[in-house]
RNA sequence: GGAGAGAUGGCUGAGUGGCUGAAAGCGGUUUCCUGCUAAGAAAUUGACUGGGGUUUAACCUGGUCCGAGGGUUCGAAUCCCUCUCUCUCCGCCA
């Protein structure tokens, strides 16, 4: 959520940065500056009208304490008493008008962003790996896991529905080993390991962004106000909701490994084939919390995290920086990591590492105070996918993919394995 | 799931209709004193927000907030209703 003090001194700086996003935006800064006068007016007229009510609401009291009559103050009262119901009942809803417009807009993307509509306009920064070239055609990594005998795609739809997969043998174990090899490699570069519930509240998603807006994309229990996470930054995010920290506790680095829970709906022929788009998925997401003046290079070092583990499977990828229409709504700059897939010839996101400023912070009112005397400031939240799991063994099958349909396991995750090498007829349990 | 108790400021904890934004203690901050691995004294001490003021300070002046949301009342932390959470006991259970 944007900053109404802001708006309100600088409409049309805000406008300007927002129209990078979005032409439509400045029109809703116009409605919400006009509501915000008429509701200023209106709490002024309710405080005029309360004072007076508080007023003589005490002179009554000590009237009567002294046994004096208090009529005329009391009829009073009661005038002011009708007079204030209706402007009580009108200062709200002005004020929950413009929050829920405000809750509409979208994050100020970052100045140094490239402008744009979708991503196209994208901005490669940096390319690492090269993609290898195969002696036979590479083949995709749904072909090779359901040969491998790792995929269940049948399965997993009986058990669930579709884009639900049952993931077998030295699938499953290959997924593990990828996740601990994450969180070690978190831990390393000093995050806080948390397993947090993946059930959340409303509130949770009303603080990180998803709720009011995004409902349609998560899977709600039915009669409780709880939602299955679609990603770890919200229950993460939401760790110091409602709370201020010291500036001690900040920076806050922490990690989660969770499965991850989207709708999807909206995206029915896409990515239908293979596990790139799944409702159910495991990721291990990253999240920073910081001091505003630290949140740039903050968001820096996370992604850099983030590749590190690319370099570390030695999985080709290059490093996008989004343009202002292809960021996400609470995002003020954004880079993406787009993994190779040589079975499908493209580079697939894989982590997508976001600076949120202090959108989130705001709705989620997470503060700090620099020392006991001063006043409590919004701080900043950063958070990226330190990798999506799934993808991450997509890749590595593409990637590592043998004539035979074997598929060698990159050499850091075999210390968390029994094989170096996957193939099928392999089981590991009987 | 059943029965009971409770939810007050950073913490402990008073407070059953007006003088309570909230006693007292602890903690924090500032100043003073003492010249010493310590102690003492005084002042101060929440969040959000409207208006004025100002160097985006200080400051002045209102309003709201005692788990959340409604209600009763001239007036509520205090009474009523709903919800949430915590604790104890019983039941169930990995």
């Amino acid at each position: 959520m944007l900053d109404l003090k802001l708006i309100r001194k600088n409409p049309d700086q805000v406008k300007a940065q927002l129209s990078r996003r979005d032409a439509s935006l400045a029109e809703k800064i116009d409605q919400i500056s006009e509501i915000d006068k008429e509701h200023r007016l209106a709490i002024q007229e309710k405080q005029e009208l309360e004072t007076q009510r508080n007023q003589l609401s005490k002179l009554v009291g000590q009237k009567k304490g002294k046994g004096e009559d208090a009529e005329a103050e009391m009829q009073e009262l009661a005038e002011i008493k009708s007079k204030l119901q209706a402007i009580a009942d009108k200062e709200p809803e002005l004020y929950d008008k413009q929050i829920a417009i405000l809750e509409t807009i979208p994050n100020i993307p970052a100045a140094d962003i490239p402008e744009g509509a979708d991503e196209e306009s994208n901005q490669e920064v940096l390319k690492w790996g090269e993609p290898k070239e195969f002696s036979f055609t590479a083949r995709e990594h749904d072909e090779l896991g359901k040969e491998l005998g790792i995929f269940d795609f049948e399965r997993g739809v009986k058990i669930a529905k579709s884009r639900f997969t049952l993931v077998r043998n030295q699938g499953a174990k290959l997924e593990r080993a990828v996740i601990n090899f994450f969180l070690d490699q978190a831990s390393n570069h000093g995050y806080q390991e948390v397993l947090p519930p993946i059930l959340v509240n409303s509130n949770c998603l009303y603080g990180t962004g998803q709720l009011p807006k995004f409902a349609e994309d998560i899977f709600k229990v039915e009669d409780e106000d709880l939602y299955l996470i679609p990603t770890a930054e919200v229950p993460l995010t939401n760790i110091y909701r409602e709370e201020i920290l010291t500036a001690d506790d900040l920076p806050q680095y922490i990690c989660a490994y969770t499965p991850n829970f989207r709708s999807e709906a909206g995206s029915a022929s896409k990515d239908t084939r293979g596990i790139i788009r799944q409702h159910q998925f495991n990721k291990i997401e990253l999240v920073k919390l910081c001091r505003p003046e630290d949140s740039t290079e903050e968001h820096e070092k996370l992604t850099k995290d983030a590749e590190a583990l690319l370099q570390a499977l030695e999985l080709p990828y290059r490093k996008m920086l989004l343009c202002t229409g292809d960021m996400g709504f609470g995002a003020h700059k954004c880079y993406d990591l787009e993994v190779w897939f040589p079975g499908q010839a493209k580079y697939r996101e894989i982590s997508s590492c976001s600076n949120f400023i202090d959108f989130q912070a705001r709705r989620a009112q997470i503060r700090f105070k620099r020392d006991s005397k001063s006043k409590a400031e919004l701080l900043h939240t950063i958070n990226g996918s330190g990798l999506a799991v799934g993808r991450t063994i997509a890749a590595i099958l593409e990637n590592y993919q043998q004539e035979d349909g074997s598929v060698a396991i990159p050499k850091v995750l075999q210390p968390y394995m029994d094989e170096t090498v996957l193939r099928s007829g392999i089981l590991t349990q009987a």
